[in-house]
DNA sequence: TGCTTGACATAAT
DNA sequence: CATTATGCCAAGC
């Protein structure tokens, strides 16, 4: 099994609503520290593939920019549309939306 | 075939 | 969470 197909497994599972850190997802695929694979492997992810791509972020919560097109505010709408709130400086209240699957990522104080 | 770049994360400063 | 440096795997040239 390709290392991507595990991400889109991963990714695939996460909630409507919800966000994961690319570190988080790279854990969750067993590509523990790989998080750059992650964000690769949805960049060569196909529009129509029916993956959530968009309830990834980086570890700030935020949407990251890349090289390419405005796909980034696609993916800020997309998730708004699914009642994630972003913050004045553009980010997502990560205390609030991160995909808790992990008692370990999870600090509840 | 080999080097550079890339949707990032983490430790150190 | 600021910045800088390093690591990882795969794709592009």
């Amino acid at each position: 099994m390709s290392r991507y197909a595990v991400i889109y497994r991963v990714v695939s599972r996460i909630p409507r609503g919800r966000v994961a850190t690319y570190g988080q997802v790279a854990e969750l695929a067993g590509l523990d520290g790989h998080a750059r694979q992650v964000g690769y492997a949805l960049h060569a992810l196909p529009s129509a593939s029916g993956i959530p791509w968009h309830r990834v972020v980086n570890s700030f919560g935020e949407v990251s920019k890349r090289s390419d097109s405005d796909s980034d505010e696609l993916q800020v709408e997309l998730l708004r549309a699914e009642g994630v709130v972003f913050d004045t400086a553009g980010r997502i209240d990560l205390r609030r939306f991160r995909w808790r699957v992990r008692a370990k990522l999870t600090r509840p104080t």
